[in-house]
DNA sequence: GATGAATGAGCCTTCATTCAT
DNA sequence: GATGAATGAAGGCTCATTCAT
């Protein structure tokens, strides 16, 4: 145990490091895409050297992996506190639509990076797609089962949960793209209105449906 | 005027080498993504040179943006079409996702192209994006003046016409993308009949609200 | 049939580059050995782009080998021609060492490479080397044959053929390795009867004891 | 005169340093190669940091050098040793291959080493090599000072003396690259009379030639 | 005009060396 | 003095683009 306060240290410079590198490629990311994205571009954006860059991502790919992977568990972890919480379905996803608004406005430069990327893992990943990355497809399950539950009890359409899972990350995506090119102007609460009430449509059946249970 | 026969032959010879070209590529961006595709590839799968490329577009870049641009077109002609009936609101944006479905079935190639460069452009395009290619901002412009019709006739909804043409957009996106996804099975009346529900609900108001026009 | 033409010109042409190449490569191999060559550095040497070189041998490593592959070849066909004259072992050894002295003096490039690349392959490999080629295994086995059929004539001394044959080796390189070093101004008949020399009373027994056949 | 102990003390821990440090080299250059050698490794070896590596030896190729000469001179003592004992020349090559095996025995790693560098060095210099070390170079004069004379004395055979030492050189590394690619199981004695019958052969003159002294 | 072989700029990655602590 | 994290120059390799035939 004599060496913990080296290791720590190091654990700690290294954990400073990582978010410095990962602040930087994701804005990097945001910006070029990230075939055009030049590590070097990276490392000078950090003010690190690459050196430092490949002793803590070994590739390229690795770290555009684990900004994937951080960002998708931020929010795995979002959605999965809302899940907790047990809500009615309606109410589960309004606090879903809460959560990702405040997470996006939160961090522009992976929202940047996430929409120039496209929703194309947001849609049914097509074959020959890698970045298969399990967070997302956790969050997508996460979805997916408010959207069951809501199916069965008769207050969502009947769809297939999976699809409207997909649907309602682009209608999301979709609010979030308008509001950065729009100049990131309007506040959240003006947001969540805007995306509840479009959600709310397109997902919920009428009250007067929803007596036939059917 | 003695060249033109001359004029005419080469004309009809490019624009042949043109259409193999241009399908090639489309295969090719489907199955790799810009960056990875390699103009090689593009040239064999057209059994043309990489010289008769290079003579007919300038750089891959010009190629990508000559698919894009005349699936553009031909989308665009489409949605023409569509204004020039002068239907009503509704009925317009039923005559749009048929119009729709029915062109993507018959390009799958560019459809798969098309989803895999994710719906980035779709989305109010990021600065920094390039392609922003008049074709495809007149198709939205189409788009939106259906919503803006259809908002002052008190069918639709109160909302940013821009914003409902690009939530229009990516939901016909998401629903092609599952059926690509789920290997192409389902045809077209099923899928017109999906996505015209959806619009349905996330766009026009209930009659019973319609009546107040507001 | 009818592209035989045409691809035997773009044959002819790699067969030729493949040369350039390898002849450059070898220089470039002799003069700084494996690791401190720059393909840069051999692409100027030939004269041919960096693209061209890696159109016909797909790395550095792939390169090196190929010069192995192709002077081990050549050797090997001149030790299987001294194999398939089945002479006496000592007459067999002799024309050995002629073929080798005049290989070598034919390629100086390929002899300097070889001989700074250390005669560690020619020793028994290290376990941890690679460049394990086959031909060289191979003409290894033809000298140890000799010296298997030689011993068992009780004209050789007894000791392991594969030490023999690779004490043989290396005093071929000692010999060259000389003549590179003293200016290259010795004449093959020197070179030869030096070795002959050598190699006869280092591995003949004296007519005296070869009576007993033991 | 106040510094002494102190200095004494810095003298005694650099001293220590550079045996680990050398001896961890050793290994590592007999395990990679030079080239492949990552100082890294040897630091991690040597339990010492990169820092007190490069205050030591200011290269990694000084750090090479370092080994090279390191053993030379131990080697170049043994040869020395044999030297001063005034032997006649076919003793005296006796005794140097007695006390050459003895030393590689003891130091495998540097055995390694030295079989895997190639006996390039061993054999006359080839233009454009570096590791000109003086004591190789020296023991190279002791060895060939030993065939001199003997050839003076009649008892070897006429030649260049430089070559006969060479030849012996890789003998010696034949023998010993045998010895370690078949499992380091033979003994010493073995060893000794393995080389020793090899090169009275080669070297010496028989005694019903000697007579005439020519 | 068409070809496709040839080009070479550019980028990811490694590792010998340095220097702040 | 010792450390080992940080540096950044260097080099293997790719592929968009060109041009001699």
């Amino acid at each position: 145990m004599r060496r913990t306060p080296r290791d720590e240290a190091r654990q700690a410079r290294t954990s400073v490091y990582r978010q410095h590198i990962l602040e930087a490629a994701e804005r990097v990311f945001a910006d070029r895409g990230f075939d055009a994205a030049k590590v070097q571009e990276i490392s000078q954006l950090a003010a690190l050297s690459m050196g430092t860059i490949y002793a803590i991502f070994p590739s390229k790919h690795d770290l555009h992996r684990a900004i994937l992977e951080l960002r998708g568990e931020e929010l795995l972890d979002l959605a999965r506190t809302v899940a907790a919480r047990r809500l009615p379905p309606r109410e589960a996803l309004r606090a879903l639509i809460e959560v990702y608004v405040d997470y996006f406005l939160a961090h522009p430069a992976f929202l940047r990076m996430h929409l120039r990327a496209g929703t194309s893992w947001a849609m049914s990943p097509l074959p020959g797609t890698d970045e298969q990355i399990e967070k997302w497809q956790e969050i997508h399950e996460l979805q997916a089962d408010v959207f069951r539950r809501g199916i069965a009890d008769g207050v969502f359409v009947k769809e297939d949960p999976g699809y409207l899972a997909r649907m309602f990350t682009v209608m999301d995506q979709v609010l979030l793209s308008d509001w950065v090119s729009s100049g990131m102007k309007a506040r959240r609460p003006e947001l969540v209105r805007r995306l509840g009430q479009l959600v709310e449509r397109a997902f919920c059946r009428p009250a007067s449906e929803r007596a036939h249970r059917n």
